[in-house]
DNA sequence: CCAGTACGAAACAGTACTGTAGCGAAACGG
DNA sequence: CCGTTTCGCTACAGTACTGTTTCGTACTGG
């Protein structure tokens, strides 16, 4: 039943077919009849493994949102400043790519309105942070932080400016910037 | 013509009721007959003031935009750390009222995907920034930051970190986050 | 090979919104 | 006070989307 090729076939067919629109037009261009003309699965077919386009729109925020959280893996030599630069300039360059810049206030438009997805915000935000809290925490254990420091805050002080950046001003994410935000939040007073 | 008082009424009431649906439900919420059942004018009556409901929504967004930029007024004995701290309080307030909480994302969203309402984003932006930079400028020339400290950097790390918090992960705005995040911009090295 | 199942195509009612048009009533202003 | 303007009301065609249903076809698995 569930082992049929052609359900699983069609079935990824309309997850991966709304998870495009959804980064192409926003959640407004997830419809029915948009999936439909896109993937070239039928109206009942779709409604046959979904049972409202509210789940459809649902399924396409699932397999869009795991690629919010970079996960770059650290290399064993590296200083846990240099950890951190590379962290955050991966965050930034990810925030710069085309599909996220049209994708993302459209995501926290969505989240913002429908109470059904924050527990999907709170997880991938949690995911995102304990990756960049876990490389504070390491920065902190080598004496590059002041010792009552917020991990939390300082994780804010990291990426919030380039989420203001993006979302609100419009101003490019350079790398410059990413080297300055990371040293502004170690060593303060010996920025070095 | 355009004295009579009539349409300049029904023109305002028009124009409110956007906003208040816009603020309410946003941009999707703005429909002819949301207005019309909201005001009480008549939808011919719309339709000769707008062209078009798009710029019902456009004069909404006119109507709503200016409230962004604060512009608290300094008092003339504050030091410039006490000036920004409150501010950035100011700011992380007006986060988080209640209709900001649902109006940003929609408007973040709708500036994204109407490129028409670019010019509005770049000004109100400029409008809040240079008074912060004000502001930042001030404290510099107190000797509180780094002789060649970037403004418009310092002025995203005060703030980055609140739109973040509202925006993305949903974590409350505390006026101690505030402090914090002022004195982590002014005399690095000597928090005090 | 063949019964069971998923499929595509198409038509359907229902809802919501846009923009237009015509009409009589009420308000304005000289 | 009376002509002009604006108003509210209602009806209308057109579009877009949702969710249901039917039917014939093609694929799957035992």
């Amino acid at each position: 039943m569930s082992t049929d090729p052609r359900a699983q076939r069609s079935r990824a067919a309309v997850v991966q077919g709304a998870a495009e629109l959804l980064l192409a037009d926003g959640p407004g261009g997830v419809t029915v009849d948009a999936v439909v003309q896109r993937t070239g699965v039928a109206r009942s077919t779709i409604y046959r493994h979904f049972p409202t386009s509210t789940d459809v729109l649902r399924a396409a925020v699932d397999a869009v949102l795991p690629e919010v959280a970079p996960g770059g893996r650290a290399l064993a030599g590296d200083s846990p400043r240099d950890v951190l630069v590379r962290r955050v300039t991966a965050t930034a360059e990810q925030l710069s790519t085309g599909a996220w810049v049209r994708a993302l206030p459209a995501l926290l438009e969505l989240v913002a309105r429908e109470p059904a997805l924050e527990a999907h915000r709170t997880e991938i935000v949690a995911r995102h942070r304990t990756d960049l809290v876990e490389h504070l925490r390491a920065a902190a254990d080598a004496g590059l932080l002041p010792v009552g420091a917020d991990l939390g805050v300082a994780a804010d002080r990291l990426v919030g400016p380039l989420f203001y950046r993006r979302l609100v001003t419009g101003e490019p994410l350079t790398p410059e910037l990413c080297e300055q935000l990371v040293d502004s939040v170690l060593t303060p007073g010996d920025p070095r």
